[in-house]
DNA sequence: TATTGTTATACTCTATAACTATA
DNA sequence: TATAGTTATAGAGTATAACAATA
């Protein structure tokens, strides 16, 4: 599927669907050795910072509905790579943790996610790069516009 | 639906998912009196710029199927925004043509499209603002990387 | 044979509604 | 009553396959 599109290089929208489509290629290729893809590899990263997680919580820091999580916490487990255990004090929830094999998948797999990330911001240089980060960073920092 | 999120906020694949969605949000909040969305006010667009186009030439040039083309041409065609009409040169050939309803609406809503752009960069200030754009622009030329 | 437009179909991603169990 | 997890279902959005008309 080619493109052309000298008029829509000027259009933010575009601008940002193109990026992340490039960087979701991309990171699809690097991640395929792990048996996980980026949205996979970011429920294990929340899941592994700070408290464990029931499946509200983690899909909440995500920002995914409860049972898009189902579904996420369904594969990761088939894989060996999650398992749910049952909350002693709060028997309505599943607290989900990472096996050994988990963790090893997810240091490998943080490690190719970084590298994609290096080589597409490369074209920036280093400087460049960091500024657009931060960039990216406020933009989402600032409150929605309204009126 | 909430988000917490520190642990995702140096990722660039969530910065960047999260960046168009907002501005496809404050976008859709916009661009709804018009009657059209991005993705067809871009169609608009890269029909109105150089030579009339046929549904394969403007489907290529925003990089999406011919068949999801024919959805879109349907739905502003509905509307009155354009018009189809055979090529006599090939008649295999759709040409569509902005009416005048969809030259009036184009021009109203590109100019709202800009002002969300405008109030979406705001937080960077205006040379930060132009240096993002560049940099995504940047970005999106360089060629994919293999290995 | 190849291309354009079209239709039918399927696939991905995600959300809504309703159910069960627990609180 | 309210919440967590689950299931079934439905809705975007988009692609693939097959077909008719045309080149």
């Amino acid at each position: 599927m080619e493109r052309d599109a000298e008029p829509l290089a000027s259009r933010l929208g575009y601008l940002l669907k193109h990026a992340q489509l490039k960087l979701n290629q991309a990171g699809g290729r690097a991640l395929a050795p792990f048996g996980v893809d980026g949205h996979e590899l970011a429920v294990l990263v929340v899941l592994t910072t700070g408290e464990p997680l029931s499946q509200v919580e983690a899909a909440r820091q995500l920002g995914v509905d409860r049972t898009t999580m189902v579904a996420l916490v369904d594969g990761l487990e088939e894989r060996g790579l999650v398992e749910r255990h049952r909350s002693p004090q709060d028997r309505r929830r599943n607290i989900v943790e990472l096996t050994e094999t988990g963790r090893s998948c997810l240091r490998q797999a943080e490690q190719a996610r970084l590298e994609v990330e290096r080589r597409f911001l490369a074209p920036l240089g280093e400087a460049e790069a960091d500024r657009f980060v931060r960039s990216l960073q406020t933009l989402l920092s600032a409150p929605d516009a309204e009126e």
